[in-house]
DNA sequence: TATTAAATGATCATATATGATAACCAGATA
DNA sequence: TATCTGGTTATCATATATGATCATTTAATA
């Protein structure tokens, strides 16, 4: 099993950045040089990203890697889900 | 291709928090709930992690995902070598 | 010497991230 | 109506992360 939230807590972390920079879906995409079906599926937490996938976007919004994994996760959120 | 630095940065990363608290490889997976060898891969870059099994060490290290991720990537370790 | 622990590496199977393509939906606008 | 943009989902192929097991190496120590 694996933790549903956790990627989907990720995924509104980033498109909280993308919103706050007006670009869209496609555009954060294309800078990240990967598909906007992937960033699609990113940002509904339909995915666990790589290391190499997350440090991709923290280039294209220009901020560093540890900003954009600094969010809070809840103990209810995610804990008693990894597997 | 991917970035092999990327992921040998993490995995000295990983490494360097792992020996200050003087814990083995083997006692650190195992509080990851993942095998010895998968953590083996890690530290030694062989591996582009996702972000679970990241915050899943974060989680045994005691310290935020934000601050597992935070090192520096030089310009000439990483950037050209993205895929 | 033997023995133990820690780290590493090889290998295979399975699960899944991503690439790639196609289709669809909603909203805006001509 | 048609057309565009932004977002979403489905599907398939490929690459690779991880699980699992086994073996090797090195260092420490008896």
């Amino acid at each position: 099993m694996i933790s549903v939230n956790l990627s989907r807590i990720f995924g509104n972390q980033i498109r909280k950045l993308r919103e706050e920079r007006k670009i869209s879906q496609q555009n954060l995409a294309e800078m990240c040089n990967f598909e906007k079906t992937n960033m699609a599926r990113i940002e509904a937490g339909r995915t666990n990203p790589t290391l190499l996938t997350m440090y991709k976007i923290s280039l294209a919004l220009k901020i560093p890697l540890s900003e954009l994994v600094d969010f809070e996760i809840k103990i209810d959120d995610d804990i008693e889900r990894l597997s």
